[in-house]
DNA sequence: TTTTTTAAGTTTCAATTAAGGTTGGTAAAG
DNA sequence: CTTTACCAACCTTAATTGAAACTTAAAAAA
């Protein structure tokens, strides 16, 4: 995740940027309001960090420029000002969340995690080995190649992949699949085990359904040597 | 725009709800947070207005059980606490903003809009492919080539691209368009969904509305080699 | 008029079913 | 110990069927 600091107080911008650092993000700083507008609308960034008070060109003005560029890139704006004011002028100018100096680190972690979440969190996908399972479509991937799952064989690859390396019987398989009233019989999951195995090998997954006689399945990832 | 507010003190509420009618947004009340947790993970708002202190359920853990649900409509957390344990606790329960009570009315506009222009609710065109939906006028676009939208086609498509390659169930889309009162069945939205793919082949546009059987529909753009 | 609803008819494809093939374990026969 | 025979568990394949999705057109509403 990058994120972008513009904020014309060195001390302050390099002590956030190595606090985030330290949480795995990649950052970079700039210390005017002209640059910093330069960079953002670049649109690498996932966040920008930005600063009321800068000579040359205040933090609003840059959210303004950034968001007439139809760069949405989420703003943070960190600033001193804490008139109701400014907050309303700073959240009208584009900004995302208004954090008042002096902010404690631990709140600005949890308002960076925050905006961050929108970003990439609305995809929910299962992972095992070299392929994922997205919960919203069921459509299974590997690398580049997909196959779309239809419901009952995406119920299945989902226990699965709960599951993991631990073993799941047919029985609750059948169960948890198409449930106590049902009449499906064991057959039904030994179908489905073979579809899931055959869409597994057209996307050239590394992960195996393996079966153990009177136990039933769980997932393997091939090693290759 | 659909908004839902969560909060036991029901003058405020209302109060609350009255303004936000004012500006045209739908608003829905709920005083007390289980039965809130029911209303927010229907997924049919695009806000969430939760206070923290409630009896029986308070509004973190509303907020964490709606977010386990995969539902991930952003939440706006109104509170007397002002501490900033709180406020820390509150944005890591998945809230995305904190507005301390009491607040003035015009902030807490600044913040629904905030966070509605996330949503899609302050942009003028919405983009997806090669594909645009202008949403001042309701006009679909590719190219030089344009179309006209009816009311609840331009409804459908915009939730459409809201989501993307996010599936969105019949019973989601007939609930956002036609309401819950209403008595369209399912068949409607196939009549519409139909109406919407004939409209963007008209325009020969590069996106595809995709069904998954029993799962709903979601975007694609076609891939041309 | 244009938009929305309703309803009937059509198509499609996931799910089921069933039959036949394969495999692996066990035990009797050699 | 090895071979053979057998059975049960597991796998594969393909035909069938039925519900879901799609289309169309006419009626109703705006």
């Amino acid at each position: 995740m990058k994120i972008l600091i513009i904020e014309d107080e060195k001390l302050l911008a390099d002590s956030v940027k190595r606090l985030l650092e330290r949480k795995g993000f990649d950052v970079d700083c700039v210390y005017d309001g002209k640059t910093g507008e330069e960079y953002a609308e670049l649109g690498i960034y996932d966040l920008l960090i930005l600063d009321v008070m800068m000579p040359e060109m205040d933090g609003y003005s840059v959210a303004r420029k950034v968001r007439e560029k139809h760069c949405n890139t989420p703003i943070l704006m960190l600033t001193a000002k804490s008139e109701l004011e400014d907050r309303i002028t700073g959240l009208n100018a584009g900004a995302d969340y208004y954090l008042t100096k002096p902010f404690d680190t631990g709140e600005l972690l949890a308002c960076v995690n925050a905006l961050l979440r929108r970003q990439g969190g609305q995809v929910d996908e299962m992972i095992f080995g070299n392929t994922g399972l997205d919960l919203s479509t069921g459509i299974l991937s590997c690398n580049d190649r997909t196959i779309r799952l239809s419901e009952k064989e995406f119920d299945m690859m989902r226990f699965l992949l709960q599951s993991g390396e631990k073993n799941l019987s047919k029985e609750t398989l059948l169960i948890k699949i198409w449930g106590y009233e049902s009449n499906a019989t064991e057959n039904n999951v030994e179908v489905y085990i073979g579809f899931l195995r055959k869409k597994l090998a057209a996307i050239g997954s590394n992960i195996r359904i393996e079966s153990i006689r009177r136990l039933g399945y769980h997932l393997e990832v091939n090693e290759e040597c």
